[in-house]
DNA sequence: AAAAAGCTAGAACGATCGTTCTAGCAATTC
DNA sequence: GAATTGCTAGAACGATCGTTCTAGCTTTTT
């Protein structure tokens, strides 16, 4: 912890800060090694001072760019996991089947938690929301997310297409394995992003309707236009 | 938090302890608290005093009972999930055929996370977990658990029954919608436990083998002897 | 009844926590 | 060039953390 320590010598401190201060934005530099701690210890398992030292400044550096510790939380909760149920909207709003719709929404989903899997680790990590205004917040982007997939799998469910009866035990299984595998999932192993989507999203489409969902049969579904 | 004092005169305290001291276990008094604060404000949020002040009773108790905080967590875990791959190799080791043991391997596992959901999640909060032994421990089991699903997987794949090309994956798929379902379920809720065992089984089953499991599907197979 | 063992309260320990404050440096504005 | 603002270091704050220790109480053993 205590390495060499910065003398602060003034003249000496000139020539090397003048290298140093190219200050590609303090606030994002602190922002992502806080995501860094967080997702691997947890935000209790953080001090601000773990975050300070790792980026070499004190303390008050954090403090003078965020009130408190969660507002760290919250910036991070901001540009990642934030606008997640918009693209989940987003996804499900163009056209086509059902079925092709619910293909679309699963993708996009995994491509976003895969975007920023550090942060969404974070979010997920129930036990370590505080404060009342975070945790609002949380819950309230996850029942939107919730209600976005309860809503195609009911429409899926008036073409007789599920076979669950609970369309939201459903929905919850199927966020049960988008969000898991950000747990074990490492992108320096063999598999590519695409080909794990594929057998993610194969899972949940048989579990969900039961048939191999080729997207020829999509097409047929869709032209004969259900009664 | 300091509410009325106990003043701790002796004489009076004599006779109110004597109808207090029927110790029932004060070890798995404390053991039982401490999962109340751990599952729910993680192992970081929850400080000795919490459990101590929850009881009534001095730290010390807990000092006496266990060297250290971690060895509360560790006892939890002990009689709890330490267990789970016993359990869950009893429920694959019987007769029948592959997929149907597969759905026995699920309802034990099921089971089991139920009976013990808070331990599970305290145990699943990776987070915290500091301890070097701990981390070992907590993979070892992991990994069994692991094993077991990817074993069965590669016993139904060989009968072509499984379409997934990678049956890692495809655990990783199915102990996701088990972990996860304990952060949702509420028992309170108008949903019978069977009833949501049957709703998650099926999702996976069809997930894993994409045909409908009828009881009478699988003796079929069995009976037909495959070459 | 005496001795030993089990249990508990309470104070105290050093360490670390989140946060605040002061003061000085660097960059920008005027 | 002076004045203002932005940024940073370092010390310090009270609170709380896990843990230890002493001493006294209760229960069991003899």
């Amino acid at each position: 912890m205590s390495g060499v320590k910065n003398k602060s010598v003034n003249s000496t401190l000139n020539s090397a800060a003048k290298t140093k201060k190219i200050k590609i934005g303090r606030r994002e530099e602190l922002i992502q090694t806080a995501v860094d701690f967080f997702s691997e210890n947890g935000f209790q398992g953080t001090s601000v001072r773990d975050i300070a030292n790792k980026l070499g400044v004190s303390i008050s550096v954090i403090y003078h760019y965020f009130n408190n510790k969660e507002e760290l939380w919250s910036a991070i909760i901001e540009y990642s996991v934030k606008h997640l149920p918009e693209k989940l909207e987003l996804a499900v709003m163009g056209g086509g089947h059902a079925l092709e719709r619910l293909r679309r929404l699963l993708r996009a989903h995994l491509t976003a938690s895969s975007n920023y899997s550090k942060e969404t680790i974070i979010f997920l990590s129930k036990q370590d929301r505080i404060s009342e205004t975070g945790e609002l917040a949380s819950k309230e982007i996850e029942i939107k997310v919730l209600y976005i997939y309860v809503q195609i799998l009911e429409e899926l469910q008036r073409e007789g297409l599920v076979k669950a009866h609970n369309t939201k035990i459903l929905a919850f299984n199927i966020l049960g394995v988008i969000n898991w595998y950000l747990r074990w999932y490492r992108s320096d192993g063999p598999l590519t992003a695409d080909a794990l989507y594929e057998e993610i999203i194969t899972f949940i489409l048989y579990g969900s309707v039961g048939v191999p969902p080729g997207s020829e049969q999509i097409s047929r579904l869709s032209n004969q236009q259900n009664t």
